[in-house]
DNA sequence: TTTTCCATGTAACTCGTTACATGATTTC
DNA sequence: GAAATCATGTAACGAGTTACATGGAAAA
């Protein structure tokens, strides 16, 4: 269970899909993102399917081969948030994890999502803490270099949490039209 | 040729060394950093030595199981410059690779590794124009905060490389004793 | 009519990890 | 005497990518 069930689940929330279209939506808007290819997706959704995460039935059409549509289960759905989270608090992981879940964050409600911001930024703070208490010369030599640049980094993590909070509260929000990643699913996977 | 070429081929170069204690370093200094498992170096120093990178000679002694020990070739030399500007250079990967090279950064000439840095900033600052004059409607929506965070964390990085380069005009790096990496490797794989 | 798109699947391959094997030598 | 350290190696396994197979439908 990584940030590929997360992608997922994710997309699956929403809106019931074919591998196919995901695989595409993935491709073509999620590049950089993902790099999870076709084989994987098709794999790993039979994954979840076994798992009980999603159900699967196959939908068939005089107009295109048939398709295995997937739906996410309420079980599915509670991986999914358990996930989001996970990954939304992990500070460790390469940051296409947690890119991922930034894509979902808006999936929470309002206060969950800046509690969960906050804990971040306080996990990041302990991070920054333990790097930067650390003397220079207790680490390996010559590693300054990279230690300092990652504190630059999580430090400005931590500052633009900050202002991600500090404009919500200014504004709940106002649940820009479009704004959410499923709404646009519909207009990439036409039938045609 | 990753990263992982660049870390063995980076802690040969000032020493000769057999694989134990490279895998015995990594471990105890870069365990955060590498993640590579002691088979896979194994492994991968065969592979240089088939590649003329490095050269094994085999080391007996009545008090420990024979070593293998690896000196880098000038080829290997070569080879390590040139991808310590690889990933020097690479704003795309992981950042552990570029931590590794930021960790052999040292090894070049002061001219050269701001030139470097410099280089870096201006590749991150083109990063920087991709990600930011793409309008928000363009990306897939809800990734909006992915790419703000994105966003935040290179334009930190072209701060924190301007910084950098601003201190090593101020002094020229005063030769701090004890501040290349390879200075603690004696200290670590002592004989016994 | 040839090519491209749809939609899934699989077999072969690469790569890295895990876990164990070895055998001598210190340490407890 | 048992356990850990030294130093390498390998065999089995798992995970993911590549590249191809399929076959009908739509587009060129």
């Amino acid at each position: 269970m990584d940030e590929r069930h997360l992608l997922l689940l994710g997309l699956l929330l929403n809106q019931s899909q074919h591998g196919y279209s995901i695989n595409e939506f993935i491709e073509k808007n999620l590049g950089h993102v993902s790099g999870m290819k076709r084989a994987t997706a098709y794999a790993l959704l039979e994954k979840l399917e076994t798992k009980g995460l999603v159900q699967m039935e196959t939908e068939t059409s005089a107009n295109y081969p048939p398709r295995k549509v997937y739906t996410i289960t309420p079980a599915g759905r509670a991986a999914f948030f358990a996930l989001l989270q996970q990954y939304l608090l992990a500070t460790g992981e390469g940051s296409s994890a947690t890119d991922i879940a930034l894509m979902f964050a808006d999936r929470l409600e309002h206060d969950r999502a800046e509690a969960l911001l906050r804990e971040r930024a306080a996990r990041l703070r302990e991070r920054i803490k333990e790097l930067g208490s650390t003397p220079a010369h207790a680490h390996a030599p010559g590693v300054d270099l990279a230690v300092q640049r990652k504190l630059a980094l999580l430090k400005a993590e931590v500052a633009w949490i900050q202002d991600v909070l500090r404009r919500r509260e200014g504004g709940p929000a106002a649940a820009t039209p479009g704004n959410r990643l499923t709404d646009a699913i519909g207009e990439t996977s036409e039938q045609r």
